[in-house]
RNA sequence: GCGUCUGUAGCUCAGUUGGAUAGAGCAUCGGAUUUCGAAUCCGACGGUCGCAGGUUCGAGUCCUGCCAGGCGCACCA
């Protein structure tokens, strides 16, 4: 069976330990690392020195003893004691041939397991994640939350958990008073047919309305009014304001479309209008609330200002109307009470993390979810301009999210019809060229995107993540291609071989290969607890290197013409599981494959 | 002022939650192709891990204090 190597490993070492030392001998899994040196070995356990402080007595002796009776005959060569008393465990080419081997066929539904089981509790987990303003155009600030997010939706699917993407749209407040008004203004057929509605440009439309409102008192006051009657349930005027919200969703759903983004649930801040006030009242009666300058707050601890007074959580401003506090804390009680949550993740930038931490003690000291629920800010750091500042247009402005997404595939349009002028053999028809540049352009903006670690701010370099060499989607993409090349060439249909074919794995170059499909398992278990992407891309970067050596005609091996035909079909199966391998990480990444390129 | 994030090779970034001699890519220099996809592979060069203490068998990683930068701190969301 294809399964966690480090897992393994920790279950025998455990017994081990316990055998010899007493069952109530203290264990760590962490004990078991891989190690970062080769020479060192492909693993190491490094318990001896914590347990020789517990047990009294010399890690070399523990060393010596756990190697003594430790079963691992079947999983690495006989262990080496080195330094204070690291265990080096070296996988035996059989270890790595029967794991292989045991990888079942290609499975056909959205996620590719490669055969994996994962046995923790199911649960229910909704992701907040892109939750852009509907007033205005999608920008580039959207793109970590919502790249991450669904990333990390697909993580946890993959694992077994049921997840709901919600989009926490800004649908609701002052300014949509504004944008009515104008658009009654200018498009007055709206209300009679709500689906004439057509605004090209969602920026252009809220800076013409911004004017109307600053250059005349007239329509400043019917915006005003135009707030207070959407707050009251006046029907024509939510239908105006449901024609704009639907509009500009179409903006939205149309830049999701090409993210690949399918399953994300548009739940603005309107939806939770009616429950701000009991919700508020909810708490109120539990005594939470307080009555300060006016507001009504709940003052949580260690939270304070910068002169130092406690430092309050708004639920309601003096002049009544509620705030996104108290929006947020009803979305929370409808994401526990009503969808079931038992872990609420919120893909949102760093500089949010107060707002968080204040929500998030607010809901613990209500009581509203059990100790067990997991309420958790995916924080991120900003994207930059290649300069290391904000990123900006020249101008200035912000840039529009469907620019720089149509900029990212024509360059990749560019490179691959300079390709193709070099390469007479392998033409491509236009509609391939427009398939593989819009796969090469969108999947290189989100693996540059997702192969920064999350806290840290990073530099946006279309020339870097357009580039064949080094971490990037295009390096990527273009190894899972050739393996799919070689099938196509060879005339074999790579998903079509004998699932029980045996893999024998002798080479240097099929050991290093085989070595890291080996390790998918554990780093989808550690991903799949740390939610962090850049371990999955830095995990596909080495595979496609090895795979790069595994094929190198210098240091590699043949293939398609390899002989015995035992041999061959021996790594014409390694070849698919390491393409399944790339295709189902960079799924989970979010970023689709190409045949061909 | 308080809080928070960041500081690693000339540049852009990793660093598996405390493990052995800190790693990639780019750039620079050198090598491999009578093509199973060279959009590749191999090698060389390059480091006081911001600074100073501390914790311990062991610190880029943990604690404290500095230095530098980003962001957030009462009715916008």
């Amino acid at each position: 069976m294809f399964s966690n190597t480090m897992k393994l490993l920790g279950d025998r070492f455990r017994s081990a330990v316990r055998s010899s030392f007493g069952d109530d001998c203290p264990f760590d899994d962490q004990w078991i690392k891989p190690c970062n040196d080769p020479r060192f070995g492909d693993y190491q356990f490094n318990g001896a020195l914590p347990l020789a402080k517990s047990l009294q007595k010399k890690p070399r002796d523990i060393a010596e003893t756990l190697a003594g009776c430790v079963e691992l005959a079947d999983i690495s060569a006989p262990l080496e004691i080195a330094g204070p008393g690291f265990l080096n465990i070296r996988l035996t080419n059989a270890y790595l041939s029967n794991a292989l081997t045991s990888i079942p066929a290609g499975e056909t539904s959205e996620y590719d397991r490669l055969g994996l089981q994962f046995d923790e509790a199911v649960e229910t987990v909704v992701v907040d994640m892109s939750s852009p303003n509907l007033a205005k155009e999608m920008h580039v600030g959207h793109l970590r939350s919502t790249v991450i997010g669904e990333s990390v939706s697909r993580i946890l699917e993959f694992a077994g958990h049921t997840v709901e993407r919600v989009n926490h749209v800004g649908d609701w407040g002052t300014q949509f008073g504004m944008l009515i008004t104008h658009l009654r203004d200018v498009q007055p057929d709206v209300i009679s047919d709500p689906d004439s509605l057509a605004i090209g440009d969602l920026e252009a439309f809220y800076v013409a309305a911004k004017k109307a409102f600053d250059g005349s008192e007239e329509f400043a006051n019917r915006a005003r009014q135009a707030v207070v009657q959407l707050q009251g349930g006046d029907e024509e005027t939510l239908a105006v304001w449901r024609a704009f919200c639907d509009e500009s969703l179409r903006h939205c759903h149309a830049i999701y479309d090409r993210l690949g983004i399918t399953k994300l649930e548009d739940r603005g801040e309107s939806f939770y209008n009616d429950q701000l006030a009991p919700t508020v009242q909810e708490l109120t009666d539990a005594g939470m609330v307080e009555t300060s300058d006016g507001a009504e707050c709940i003052f949580l601890d260690d939270f304070k200002n910068r002169d130092g007074e406690p430092l309050p959580m708004i639920v309601r401003k003096s002049d009544g109307g509620f705030n996104y506090s108290a929006t947020d804390l009803a979305a929370v009680r409808h994401r526990l009470r009503d969808i079931g949550a038992t872990r609420l993740i919120y893909v949102v930038g760093i500089p949010q993390q107060q707002h968080f931490a204040m929500l998030f003690a607010a809901i613990r000291k209500s009581g509203w979810a059990a100790d067990s629920v997991r309420l958790e800010h995916l924080a991120f750091g900003s994207m930059l301009g290649r300069d290391g500042k904000p990123f900006k247009t020249r101008e200035g402005g912000t840039v529009k999210l469907k620019n720089l997404l149509e900029e990212a595939v024509q360059a990749a349009r560019a490179a691959i019809d300079q390709r193709q002028g070099d390469d007479d053999d392998r033409s491509l028809s236009e509609s391939q060229k427009q398939t593989i540049s819009e796969a090469v352009g969108i999947g290189a903006v989100k693996y540059a995107d997702l192969s920064h670690s999350l806290t840290t701010d990073y530099r946006f370099d279309m020339e870097q993540m357009l580039s064949f060499e080094g971490n990037t989607a295009p390096y990527m993409l273009y190894a899972y291609a050739r393996i799919r090349s070689i099938g196509r060439k060879a005339d074999i249909d790579l998903d079509a071989l004998p699932s029980d074919a045996p893999i024998t794995i002798e080479h240097d170059a099929e050991i290093a290969l085989a070595k890291m499909i080996t390790r998918f398992p554990e780093v989808i278990s550690q991903i799949v607890r740390d939610l962090r992407p850049n371990v999955l891309t830095e995990y596909l970067y080495e595979l496609s290197k090895a795979f790069s050596r595994f094929y190198d005609r210098r240091h590699g091996v043949r293939v398609t013409d390899a002989e015995p035909e035992s041999t061959r079909m021996s790594r014409l199966r390694l070849c698919q599981i390491t393409a399944r391998t790339i295709k189902s990480g960079l799924y989970l990444l979010g970023i689709d494959t190409i045949e061909q390129m």
